[in-house]
RNA sequence: GCCAACGUAGCUCAGUUGGUAGAGCAGCUGAUUCGUAAUCAGCAGGUCAGGGGUUCAAGUCCCCUCGUUGGCUCCA
């Protein structure tokens, strides 16, 4: 027997529908497996969450699970024409991703690649427009296997293998194709119809390097026409804000062969960047108590071997220096920690040095595996914004939301939100930590108390936390969707011990410092890429390279520029003059779109002789003409304040 | 590192079945001196990433190296 539940809207969530369904179950009108609920036009089975014995109402089938089940039905279908056409692939597996979903797929000896992509598509609207029915069924674990075995998909017995005891194991058929699957699934294939194949890509085989790689085909799949191209159009308009793309106009950083992958030229319009963001983090930290330090860029090995870094890290960690008259190798180094470690044991510490704390934009080397590379975002060579607290153990927790306060006020001025914060706490079954777990706890509760005091969001991981201790990163989207830690704030209690840490408590005895590693504005390298993206290109005005551009409207107004710009120099302000031979319009156009020059001051004959501007602002529509002294002062504190900049419209 | 794709002028890209390179923008020169998003004309610019091979002939086909991109793995 069964049943259909309509609903009008895909919006609306189900769970009212689902009571009667369950209303109906109590009944005993509905005791079969095959219980469907309309969403939208779009059937989907309801088997599991009706079969796994969970309460209806956890069950809240929303619009973004509908897609969800949309796509994995498309990741069938995609499956489905991959066989008719490859008989000789063997599957792996095909969940959905954030607006799309994959399939991994062993291709043996027969090359593939995106050339394929149209053959695979046309077959897919083929199974489409058939409206093949689609099937559960449920098997004995015995049944899947020789099923499986027979067709020599090794994948898929690995899988079913691999199942819990007592899992009930389901498959889902379209036609011809069979594959091995929880559900829940759209109805018939008809109801797939707006998909396209995105890329292919290599991924191992369970994740593991040691496996074999497969072939993945990503693809996106949506419920109408619209939705698919607006989709489309989002990506493509991503990907005009993508930091590699806006640096080739704005001239901020180069990568040259000749000086290695991952190495970055900082050009005079990136550097400004660099410098005004250290500024910026050298005037909240002289706020916040921190010391400023400078360490050097290279190291004897035992330095790292004291650290545990040899040992853990080695493979990314470029190769030893060797000397010809030390014995001892040099190391670059690939973090700052234990030179400042060496900083804080440089003379006997007291209890009244704490909380100390050091900090030092940090140039760091590590060696990335070259697949890893991408623009600024993943470099060899790094500038961190790095600091080190040491403080009592009492002082932790107050230490760690300051730290966390820190990060907050750098957002705020920033003007970024698109971020969440992950707690990485340890976990106990791994050796990979270390084994005092009263420690682990107490540093743990600290980081945790600590959030939830200042009412932060966050997302506890377990088994993600440093060898030395939990920390707390901040996640960053960029705009083409790939998410990174841009910040991070560590609790190590294991450094007082490899570096002999020590300070003289009140008592006169010799106690253990904690110390807190953090990085708010992570390295200037991502940071900076992630800022690029973040105001695609369209810096506010005291982080601008270009801060003002002077426009004279014809050449009898140059001169009147070149005052305003030398004294706007004497100023510390970055203006520039266009005298070229271009027309106004082009060189507003030139400013507008090339380095997206927050103020334009267009100077003509009025201007002149009223001693004033005329203020034209990057995204808004209106302009402004004021005095030149008036313009002076706002623009002074624009840059004072580091604010941020207006926009007439949403870009 | 692994899988795949790509690499033509500073940038964005054309370049048919192999017959010895082309456009727009940027640059330079000249004219234009302009009041709010591209003034006009001319000039110059390339060992087609590098190396090897097939061929009478290679930007086009094959192999290797380097680099870039998308993923995988990694990310103190």
């Amino acid at each position: 027997m069964s049943a259909e539940i309509t609903i009008n809207q895909t919006s609306l969530p189900l769970s009212e529908n689902l009571r009667a369904v369950e209303a109906l179950k109590q009944a005993g009108a509905l005791t079969d497996t095959t219980i469907a609920a309309k969403l939208d036009g779009t059937v989907i089975d309801l088997t599991r969450e009706l079969t796994t014995g969970g309460t209806l109402e956890t069950v809240d089938i929303s619009s973004e699970e509908g897609l969800n089940v949309l796509r994995h039905s498309a990741a069938h279908i995609m499956a489905q024409a991959v066989m008719r056409l490859y008989p000789t692939a063997k599957l792996a597996i095909g969940p959905t991703v954030e607006n799309g979903f994959y399939y991994d797929i062993d291709f043996g000896e027969e090359a593939f690649s995106s050339e394929d992509f149209k053959k695979i598509e046309a077959e897919m609207k083929k199974i489409s427009k058939k409206k093949l029915p689609v099937e559960r069924k449920v098997l004995s674990r015995e049944e899947a296997l020789a099923m499986w075995e027979e067709q020599e998909e090794i994948y898929k017995v690995d899988l079913v293998r691999d199942l819990p005891e007592g899992e009930t194991i389901t498959t889902y058929s379209q036609g011809e194709f069979t594959d091995l699957c929880r559900g829940p699934h759209i109805q018939h294939t008809g109801r797939v119809k707006f998909f396209k194949l995105m890329s292919v890509a290599g991924a191992y085989w369970r994740g593991d390097e040691k496996n074999k790689m497969l072939t993945r085909i990503y693809a996106t799949a949506w419920p109408s026409k619209e939705e698919l191209q607006d989709y489309l159009k989002r990506l493509e308009e991503a990907e005009k804000r993508d930091h590699r793309k806006i640096n080739k106009v704005m001239e901020l950083y180069h990568i040259d062969d000749d000086i290695g992958k991952g190495l970055i030229l900082w050009l005079p319009n990136g550097t400004v960047l660099r410098e005004e963001l250290e500024r910026f983090a050298k005037e909240k930290e002289f706020e916040y108590g921190y010391d400023r330090v400078y360490t050097p860029h290279i190291t004897k090995e035992n330095l790292y071997q004291t650290s545990g870094h040899l040992e853990h890290y080695k493979d990314s960690m470029f190769p030893p220096m060797k000397m010809p008259d030390e014995e001892e190798d040099y190391y670059l180094k690939p973090m700052n920690c234990p030179h400042h470690h060496k900083i804080f044991a440089a003379r006997p510490r007291s209890y009244r040095d704490m909380p100390l704390r050091l900090s030092e934009y940090g140039q760091v080397y590590r060696y990335e595996k070259s697949g890893e590379l991408a623009g600024l975002l993943r470099v060899r060579g790094l500038c961190m914004n790095d600091a080190h607290v040491y403080c009592t153990e009492e002082q932790l927790g107050d230490e760690f939301k300051r730290v966390m306060q820190l990060h907050l006020d750098y957002y705020k001025t920033l003007n970024l939100t698109n971020y969440y914060m992950r707690l990485s706490l340890h976990d106990p079954e791994k050796d990979k930590f270390v084994t005092d777990h009263a420690m682990w706890k107490r540093a743990e509760d600290a980081c945790q108390n600590g959030l939830d005091e200042m009412g932060l969001d966050y997302k506890v991981v377990r088994g993600e936390a440093a060898f030395y201790g939990p920390k707390v990163d901040v996640q960053f989207k960029n705009v083409v969707g790939r998410e990174e830690t841009n910040s991070t704030n560590q609790v190590d209690f294991l450094a007082a011990e490899k570096f002999k840490l020590r300070y003289v408590g009140t008592d006169g005895k010799e106690y253990s410092p904690v110390v807190l590693h953090r990085a708010p504005l992570g390295t200037h390298e991502r940071f900076i890429s992630f800022l690029i993206e973040h105001f695609a290109g369209a810096f506010p005005t005291w982080l601008a390279p270009e801060q003002v551009r002077l426009i004279p409207v014809g050449q009898d107004f140059v001169e009147y520029a070149r005052n305003l710009q030398e004294d706007l120099r004497k100023l510390r302000i970055r203006v520039t003059i266009d005298d070229g031979g271009d027309s106004l319009n082009k060189k507003i156009r030139n400013a507008v779109t090339k380095m997206k020059v927050p103020n334009l001051l267009i100077l003509g004959a009025k201007e002149r002789e009223n001693q004033a501007v005329t203020l034209r602002r990057y995204g808004l529509n209106r302009q402004e003409s004021m005095s030149y002294e008036a313009f002076k002062a706002w623009l002074l504190e624009q840059i004072a304040t580091r604010a941020l900049p207006e926009r007439d419209t949403e870009e």
